[in-house]
DNA sequence: CTCATTCTGTAGCGATCACTATTGATTGAC
DNA sequence: GTCAATCAATAGTGATCGCTACAGAATGAG
């Protein structure tokens, strides 16, 4: 019943079709991106894009998808650090060199696109977890509003996408990251553990 | 040879449509904003609209400059307040409100639409003059990089635009500029005047 | 009044949008 | 081989894009 295959098999490698429309929503956003542009792109005519991926919403949830997997390696990463301080610090310069990344489109399309706020969310509740960690390991201080300070560096990020997508350097780009970590609360000035 | 006006005059207010078209191009963007659109919402039909206001594009930089000619005022009314800190704090919260204000499209234009990075960096350019007076007041640390700093408060900003476009709330959006206005540096511990 | 001028609305221009009917090519099953 | 199944390419669907030709309506100048 399963191993009824049979047909011309497909003459392009899905996965990299997949992943030159990442690249095209990425750049271009999901509006500006036409039917036209991809297949171009992706070296697929329309019936073919059609039959692998189904209609261009669908397209783009699963480019989408795929994008927000490899962020969240990302971020997850940063934020296995063992310092929360750290752990932030990391993710901000991270954000900064994928935004201004060469070989890439500028910016990121998760903060850029108006369509991935559920994503954004998730980034965000992520965050939160870390920093809530962190007042737990003293690293910042107890009473901190972990959802305020998730979501102020979530606009920072963005806002350093949309430098990246102005033409913004990479230096600019860390410098924004920089200004953010200061904004961080610190904990107890002469306590650097919370043994005491 | 001046006063030779003659034919039938135009049957809307000019000044009312153009404030249409900004809200257009302020909720939508300039892409995803039709002439269609724009000609429902002025309630004037296409061949008006080109008669009154040449293309789409010269519409929405007619449009674009009402709208950054209204922003850089308040911007200049935060920046003309004594302290540098109430400055930058007056800035944020306007920002803040102004993003979440009912009646007018959630977000800025100026820090959402792309095609506005001129503006963008004219704004900057603002905040750095006010930066540096801070600087020379003592209200800022010596040696401040204010470039870097204004590059920060508008990537913040902007963060909070694309917040407010996602549904957020006053308070999220005070609460992202308040924890920017931590990131400002402090001058010397021991000295509020720069008379010491 | 007449007449030139300017605006108005209808109707439609070519181009592009997302999407697909159709035909022919290429495969494995038998 | 024969056949059913699957994919590829051409071509074109109706809808919408920005924009405009055209003809009628409304004005001031003479």
């Amino acid at each position: 019943m399963l191993g009824h295959m049979a047909g011309r098999p497909r003459s392009f490698d899905r996965d990299t079709a997949l992943a030159v429309a990442v690249e095209q929503f990425w750049r271009h956003g999901y509006d500006e991106t036409s039917i036209a542009s991809l297949t171009a792109a992706m070296g697929v005519t329309p019936p073919s894009l059609y039959a692998a991926f189904g209609d261009k919403h669908r397209l783009f949830e699963e480019a989408s998808a795929l994008y927000f997997a490899r962020t969240c390696e990302g971020v997850d990463r940063a934020m296995a650090l063992p310092g929360a301080r750290d752990a932030v610090a990391r993710m901000l310069d991270d954000t900064a060199r994928a935004h201004a990344a060469p070989g890439t489109p500028p910016g990121c399309m998760l903060l850029t696109e108006p369509r991935l706020a559920a994503q954004r969310d998730a980034v965000q509740a992520t965050i939160v977890e870390r920093l809530d960690r962190g007042v737990r390991d003293g690293d910042l201080p107890p009473g901190t509003d972990t959802t305020a300070l998730a979501r102020f560096l979530v606009a920072v990020m963005r806002g350093m996408s949309g430098h990246a997508r102005d033409g913004g350097t990479l230096d600019e780009l860390l410098g924004i990251a920089a200004s953010a970590l200061a904004a961080l609360p610190s904990p107890a000035p002469s306590a650097q553990h919370p043994s005491a």
